[in-house]
DNA sequence: GCCGAAGAGTTTACACTGTCAAGTTTTCGG
DNA sequence: CCGAAAACTTGACAGTGTAAACTCTTCGGC
């Protein structure tokens, strides 16, 4: 048993565990609880039943989802130009699908939300899209640029999810960096 | 209690309409053998339990999608040309995501499978698909802009599914459009 | 220091789920 | 016509989410 103050963090962690370990069949009320090391109704007291909890397990998803974008930014190589920096955080993007695939799942379940909390750090990721879309934006609306950014990334990430996802197609990063070299230049 | 022989298809009929009616959570084994007017226990006879009739379902889904691509292909207005068919049988691609969304989930979710039914219809609606992107495949690898195209189809169908879905964005089809003809250009 | 109230967890119960085993009914070929 | 196989039902079981009642702990006010 958690100390006091510390079961809604535990829960948390035990169901972002048991996503990342047995995927999203795993992630049970009940499984969540026992991982804790509480009673199968203590989840109750802290989050509104499996949806409060799922939201508040998305939430922290996107911590991690924008930490991984905004360290993309960050760290790129010397001498890196607008482009590196777009395809950098895209890449990121499409890895933190591919890693973590049962919690990207989750957290494009809840989208969209009535929580603020996730409301926030979901549009947090979205700016990060949006900034190194930036320097793409000369004399064409930025709304349909970011769009479109963002659904051939959203899409590659998707279509990858699952090793093959049609079997014929081999979509592979190499065309994705072609793709959105022609969506940008 | 639907005639002999006609099980199968009435309890994926069945299942189709509760997903369409009730979403993702309303399609239950229970359910649909109620909806069909038989015991819940009918259709382990003809489907390997609930994923069997899932896959079943999915493949019925992928008819129609194939048969929805296939006629915005065919039923182009006069003097249309090659840019024209390519958008129209992703717009149809992206409408089918958003008008029947719940079974447009079902068929992503059993993908890749290993029933040949369904990886067979899969790959029909992805050479639909192919067949409008060949005028554009000149001096560069067909298979890459296929890819390309495709990921941007999809994600414009993920992100347009359930309204808005990170808030910030609009995402429409005229953007689709563009974005769509700079790809391809 | 105590004491009552609020919070934290547990226990129990209920309706629902998918799956299995055993029966019962129906169909149909020899 | 009859026996076997298929179709379907019934009943049971473990697992799920949720709600109510109960116990235990904590802690602020006196």
């Amino acid at each position: 048993m958690p100390a006091r103050g510390e079961l809604p963090r535990a829960l948390i962690e035990a169901g972002l565990a048991l996503l990342d370990e047995e995927g999203t069949e795993g992630l049970t009320l009940r499984r969540v609880a026992a991982r804790a090391g509480v009673s199968h109704a203590a989840p109750a007291h802290h989050f509104d039943g499996l949806p409060g909890l799922k939201t508040a397990i998305a939430t922290r998803g996107f911590q991690s989802f924008l930490h991984d974008l905004a360290a993309a930014r960050d760290n790129l190589p010397e001498g890196a130009d607008a482009f590196d920096a777009l395809l950098a955080v895209n890449l990121a993007y499409i890895h933190f699908a591919g890693n973590r695939t049962a919690l990207f799942r989750l957290m494009l379940d809840q989208l969209p939300t009535r929580d603020a909390e996730l409301r926030n750090i979901s549009n947090g990721s979205y700016l990060v899209l949006k900034e190194v879309c930036a320097p793409f934006t000369a004399n064409r609306p930025a709304a349909a640029l970011e769009a479109a950014v963002w659904a051939l990334t959203h899409g590659y990430a998707s279509l990858t999810i699952g090793k093959t996802y049609l079997p014929e197609a081999q979509v592979r990063t190499c065309s994705y960096e072609e793709a959105l070299r022609l969506l940008v230049g």
